[in-house]
DNA sequence: TCACTGACAAGGG
DNA sequence: ACCCTTGCCAGTG
């Protein structure tokens, strides 16, 4: 997995709609590439990248799992409340709801 | 080369 | 809904 991965990665969680959600496992299953693991891995090589709404992207269960690779610990859930979700105890309040897949995409 | 570690997930119990 | 196992695969030492 190199660069071009990566920015595909980036490039399907800029799509993620605000006070939305979706996990590493829709965008690897978008992709057919890779692995969920691999969306996690392309996703800390983001840190650097303003743009990209990482915070959007949580694990099956909408657990925070990724908020200890944020600027602080507590971004990724001021971020996502900022958007109007719900976080308690470091997981999405109504997940099954607010989860958004990539391959809505295709369905429009 | 080997072993271990994760921003993970599916399926069974 | 939780716990456990298995599969996953790039990095790291």
């Amino acid at each position: 997995m190199g660069a071009a991965y990566i920015e595909q990665v980036h490039d399907v969680t800029r799509l993620v709609p605000a006070g939305r959600v979706t996990t590493y496992g829709a965008i690897a299953d978008f992709l057919t590439l890779g692995s969920a693991r691999m969306v996690g891995w392309a996703l800390f090589n983001s840190i650097r990248a303003d743009d990209i709404p990482a915070h959007r992207v949580v694990n099956r269960r909408g657990e925070l799992s990724g908020r200890n690779h944020f600027a602080t610990p507590g971004l990724m859930q001021e971020k996502l409340e900022a958007e109007g979700v719900v976080v308690q105890d470091d997981r999405v309040r109504d997940f099954d709801r607010l989860f958004w897949s990539p391959t809505e995409l295709l369905h429009q």
